[in-house]
DNA sequence: TGTGTGACGGGCG
DNA sequence: TCGCCCGCCACAC
């Protein structure tokens, strides 16, 4: 990707974060393996409060392993994710994502 | 400069 | 199977 990916962790994230088709969602943990850094799963979600500010960074469609919306406090409505996702074909019940394994996108594999 | 926290994840009891 | 603890890195106080 790019040269310099060491030095911008969070901007690497927003690239793969970006690369998520839209119906699809990933995990915290799937973008931080990804980018070498599986233990770091923590700072990929910092990266998406930072995002906030960025558009064109699907941050909706980023969730925790469990599939729920964890962050969806920080989209300044409560529902505001979930309607996001469902505007996308995505269902979400009780801000938990159905069928989160089968929409799953890891860029591990789809990116590869 | 040091301590604590945080949109997480995996391991252990 | 459920619950608790540790790790990891960046940023705020």
């Amino acid at each position: 990707m790019k040269t310099d990916e060491k030095k911008n962790f969070f901007e690497n994230v927003y690239e793969v974060v970006r690369l998520i088709p839209e119906g699809r969602v990933t995990s915290y943990g799937a973008i931080a393996a990804y980018l070498g850094a599986k233990r770091s799963a923590r700072m990929v979600g910092w990266a998406m409060i930072s995002s906030h500010a960025q558009h064109g960074i699907p941050a909706h469609r980023v969730i925790n392993r469990n599939g729920l919306l964890t962050g969806k406090h920080f989209f300044g409505a409560p529902d505001a994710m979930q309607k996001l996702l469902e505007a996308e074909g995505i269902v979400v019940a009780d801000d938990q994502v159905q069928d989160f394994d089968r929409l799953f996108w890891d860029p591990a594999k789809e990116l590869l």
